[in-house]
DNA sequence: TATTTTGTTCATTTTATTTTGAACATAATA
DNA sequence: TATTATGTTCAAAATAAAATGAACAAAATA
């Protein structure tokens, strides 16, 4: 540990680092995720090398809360992995930098149990609505119904078409060996 | 009106409609929109007749402030037309039932936005990464950045696509007619 | 024109989400 | 084993988002 680097003086983030790290947080917004998310993958995509624990609280200054939660989530989506580094007891991150990978994460911690639900949620619908006793009215929700269960379907095919379309051409840079 | 039925009484929901209601709910905080959107749509999308301002608010129990705000909101999206009923000074609205439109009107209003706002985004963080002093840094910065444009012209990509998925056998249902 | 109906706006209140930090584990070192 | 280093958890505080309803248009009717 360096000691012209101490608690107090955490290294400020540089002009460039600020911009992409905005830019994670506004995409993080986007799909409904808060604004230190954002930040942590955000830094460490900035970021040549692994980052520790440490280093994510120190210069975004973060409590040590959201950087554990933060990571929790960002690691359970498969956004960013835990790096051992040799001659430190902390833990080092990485980020994630296969756009397929993020998508694929994301959709199935985020997307999936819905669609999975949705699937019993379509079936009970069925059920109270074959207890409608107007039969016009019926008739109409079964097709409304209907219509919802093609909806759903398509759905389900959204994940393999993202992976398809974001899979292919991929650039994951160089890779980095610490 | 009728004397039967006076704001005190509003008509509850049906065990169907509720459900359905539940439905759209879910759907909607999935995409990040607020419980009274889902709900307004949904109770729209029950009805096999245009609903009126008071009816949503009757039957959903909601603010006037929240229906208001709530179809400005759907009308925006195209989620929701006004339907005029001849007979009664009151607007009718009447739910989109074009999935294609559903998703074009949503991504139209949500997306392209932040897709479009991302390219001058990119421009900037381009030139605040040309300041960075260290050259390796920079080259660094430089690779992720590109990776980075990369994946904002796959997002571009992103709504034909869907309008591909969701568009061709499309099932609107038989036309209602007042 | 005065009155009523219909709907919008927006400051305030309510509710939900996010962040914080102190207390608690867990494992490595002395 | 005591101590230190490293992370996690979770109740409370801070913040952000949504819902409310009173005050305000705007337009139709009497």
């Amino acid at each position: 540990m360096s000691a012209s680097n101490s608690d107090c003086v955490p290294t400020a983030l540089s002009p460039w680092e600020a911009a992409m790290i905005e830019l994670f947080v506004r995409a993080a917004a986007l799909i409904g995720l808060p604004r230190s998310i954002g930040e942590l993958y955000g830094l460490l995509y900035c970021a040549p090398q692994p980052l520790s624990f440490d280093d994510l609280m120190a210069r975004l200054q973060l409590s040590k809360g959201s950087v554990s939660q933060g990571l929790k989530l960002l690691r359970q989506f498969g956004a960013v992995h835990v790096h051992y580094v040799s001659g430190s007891r902390k833990d080092h991150f990485l980020p994630e930098l296969s756009i397929k990978r993020l998508i694929r994460g994301f959709f199935r911690d985020q997307f999936n149990p819905h669609l999975e639900s949705g699937h019993q949620r379509l079936d009970r619908l069925e059920e109270a609505v074959a207890n409608e006793s107007d039969p016009v009215l019926r008739a109409h929700a079964k097709q409304r119904l209907n219509t919802l269960r093609t909806w759903h379907a398509r759905c389900q095919q959204l994940l393999p078409l993202l992976i398809t379309v974001f899979g292919p051409a991929e650039d994951p840079g160089p890779r980095i060996v610490i």
